[in-house]
RNA sequence: GUGGCUAUGGUGUAAUGGUUAACACAGAGGUUUGUGGUACCUCUGAUGAGGGUUCAAUUCCCUCUAGCCACCCCA
């Protein structure tokens, strides 16, 4: 009875099979590879330079990133992913790491220690935007911080830094950096701007309209071609520096031009965050394909982040390169390979009995270190063989029925195909000889 | 958020308003129940979703979704 309930039957409709969320990428096979070989630079250079990495939630307050990112720019106005949680909390996924390391910064009372305190991350951020090329809604950044000291030296280091990270994976970069002041210059500087532009109000685009009275330096570096011509008369953050601005950027460029860091001047570099002062940099491609259309990184200085989060003053200085956009690179360029492990030895069983000595022999060359394969699930040697050498792998070991018997495991060298008889409980000691002889 | 182009097995492509949607690669199995990159054979597997026009739609039309490209912005 009720037989007839039962029922194994897919529905009648065909429900189309879940997808990936617009703007979101799975990471796998080359890209992973990719992904890896950024992860070990980073590691690398994070070790080398003297940062330790810290890891920060994904979803902090909504007020954080409006505090430091500010309210009035693209990324907090219409990209963040923003929600509010069954506790009523107001959420954000964060769309950069920057804030969350100030945040933590002063929450773990960080400026106690010796500064600058030096912190890397990477990890995912999230910006609800149009996907495109080397743009996702999910994308992954590494970023490298400094805080603590106003140091000119730290910016010159932080650009360094960058600069070889990005060149021990192949790729040649332009640098292009600017100033656009502090707290005592900028608002100086911004009215002077404002004044010019609006002489020029009626030939600006809408948008920059707009912008002039919310934020005049993004004038700058619009694209329409009726902005770009009035923008490239307008004055230049870098005549209209303090002192100290002045001073600080001067430096920064002696210490570039001491390390042989060649930098283009860009008058118009402004970024897209409200919290820096001073210096401010991106880095871009110098193939001519990519060259003004994908940023691979930027950053600078952000002296005054900590106070708009109600801290005290922390200068600090910082960057971060996006995973994406150097994968693309990497892939469109071919100037690098990442090195492949191939296994050193494959266990090769033939019939179940054969199976279960095959599994010991294959946990002991692991437990000594020998990096090991096996396709234990496949039966025929044939197929074993070839899989070994699809593999690349250096040695077969050959376990069948003759071998059980004679307490033995048959060595094959892929290379010469030559094959030799080694005893069942010397084969760990005589595979480790084999490998160091080659 | 705006505009343009696109959507066929896992991947790359082909074809058609009408019988069984073709090919290559990849995958699985075999030729060879104990010897590997070749060769040959077999198999698996697709018209993004929904609606409309039509005797008939994978093909024509609309909507949605997604992808790419451009704008905006940025990593």
């Amino acid at each position: 009875m009720a037989k007839k309930n039962i029922s194994l039957k897919l529905p009648k409709k065909k429900i189309p099979p879940p997808q990936l969320l617009r703007g979101m990428k799975d990471i796998y096979d080359q890209d992973q590879i990719w992904f890896q070989e950024i992860r070990k630079a980073v590691a690398v250079f994070a070790r080398d330079f003297g940062f330790s990495r810290i890891d920060t939630p994904i979803l902090e307050q909504h007020s954080l990133f409006v505090r430091a990112v500010g309210d009035q720019t693209d990324v907090v106005q219409k990209e963040m992913y923003a929600f509010v949680d069954q506790g009523g909390e107001h959420i954000a996924a964060r769309p950069e790491a920057t804030a969350s390391i100030v945040r933590a910064y002063l929450e773990h009372g960080m400026l106690s220690k010796p500064q600058p305190v030096k912190l890397y991350y990477e990890g995912p951020m999230f910006r609800h935007e149009r996907p495109q090329l080397g743009r996702y809604r999910q994308f992954f950044q590494f970023g490298f911080e400094a805080l603590g000291d106003q140091h000119p030296v730290l910016d010159a280091e932080m650009i360094l830094l960058g600069e070889r990270l990005l060149a021990s994976l192949g790729l040649k970069v332009v640098l292009q950096i600017n100033s656009i002041g502090d707290e005592n210059c900028r608002p100086q500087y911004t009215h002077i701007l404002k004044s010019y532009f609006r002489t020029n109000k009626a030939r600006l685009c809408a948008d920059c309209q707009k912008r002039l009275l919310k934020n005049p330096l993004r004038v700058l570096d619009c694209k329409e071609p009726s902005c770009v011509g009035i923008a490239k008369d307008a004055p230049q953050t870098i005549d209209h520096l303090c002192t100290a601005c002045k001073d600080h950027f001067v430096q920064v460029l002696e210490y570039l031009d001491e390390l042989q860091i060649a930098y283009e001047l860009n008058p118009r570099l402004v970024r897209g965050l409200d919290y820096y002062t001073k210096t401010v940099f991106e880095y871009w491609s110098d193939d001519e394909r990519f060259r003004d259309k994908l940023a691979l990184g930027g950053g600078g200085r952000y002296d005054r982040l900590a106070e708009l989060l109600g801290g005290r003053t922390v200068p600090a200085v910082g960057m971060a390169p996006g995973f994406e956009r150097i994968v693309l690179l990497l892939n469109e360029l071919k100037t690098y390979e990442p090195k492949v492990y191939a296994p050193q030895v494959f266990v090769a069983p033939l019939g179940d009995q054969a199976r279960k000595r095959a599994l010991k022999v294959y946990d002991g060359l692991r437990a000594a270190g020998v990096r090991v394969a096996q396709n234990f699930s496949k039966d025929g040697l044939s197929s074993q063989l070839g899989m070994a050498s699809k593999l690349q792998a250096r040695f077969t070991l050959i376990i069948g029925q003759q071998e059980i018997l004679d307490d033995t495991v048959m060595v094959r060298d892929m290379e010469t195909s030559s094959q030799e008889v080694v005893d069942y409980g010397k084969i760990v000691g005589d595979i480790k000889k084999r490998l160091r002889k080659k």
